[in-house]
DNA sequence: GGTAAGGCCTGTAGCGACTACAGAATCAAG
DNA sequence: CTTGATTCTGTAGTCGCTACAGGCCTTACC
């Protein structure tokens, strides 16, 4: 399987499947006489994972850092939740935090309500120090 | 007030302040005869600006736009009023996606009740195609 | 006036996670 | 054998800083 059937396959991105490779979470597969990279299963599974991984928020050091456990072929479950968990608090606090901004932001524009002329409620909110 | 005073008026890094300069978002101050940034009050208030608009989550080039609408000083209220509720967009669509990512990685975790074994749920959510 | 400690200067490179080329080589189909 | 699509490498750009290195300036004290 060639580069441009994988990133079907996965969603990837052809040059992301490269850049991974690059920094070493992905294994340099095997060539063709001419150099194109050619690709197995294993390969799509691998990335699958990596994917899988990131679109739920993952930085790649997590990613290593599972696929280590992985390859490793010892891992524990505890291991595995303890990034887990790590993660989902990060998630949490983020949100928190968004919730908090957009409860301003929302405070803000409800101020905004005399159209057309100038002196916005707004700007004057952002020469404000703290809130 | 040199730099390092702005610095600490503001809560802004000394070398984000550079930054700003570098970019355009903040005016090239006057010098000391020695080379030293000298800065106003003026110049503060602009800096808290970007800062609180950096916090409450504008990108810079969001910031660029609001100024462009302060410096041209003929802004309307209804023009602050559509970047700042695009934002809060944002910011709305951002909790949601977190929300339902939180809710997979928590799902994750529960399942993750078996102790020091292996075979973890977890990876095997991760090598799941979607969810 | 001398000196030492602190603050400030420029310029460059790094972070994370890609993305976007240019210009060349290779491959598959007809 | 030719054409057109795919793939290759290498480099540079994105965003919003952050972190140096190796200097110069300022100020306070003696």
């Amino acid at each position: 399987m060639l580069i441009g059937v994988l990133s079907k396959r996965t969603g990837c991105d052809i040059e992301t499947i490269r850049y991974y490779e690059r920094i070493g979470v992905m294994p340099k597969p095997p060539r063709t006489e001419g150099g194109h990279r050619v690709f197995s299963e294993d390969h799509l599974k691998r990335l699958t994972f990596i994917r899988r991984s990131r679109e739920l928020g993952f930085t790649l050091v997590q990613v290593r850092d599972l696929l280590g456990l992985v390859d490793g072929n010892d891992y524990t479950c505890d291991e595995v939740k303890a990034i887990t968990v790590e993660h989902a608090d990060a998630v949490r606090q983020k949100i928190a935090d968004l919730r908090k901004l957009k409860r301003v932001l929302d405070d803000m524009v409800s101020q905004c309500n005399r159209g057309d002329i100038p002196d916005c409620p707004v700007i004057e909110a952002l020469f404000e120090e703290r809130s």
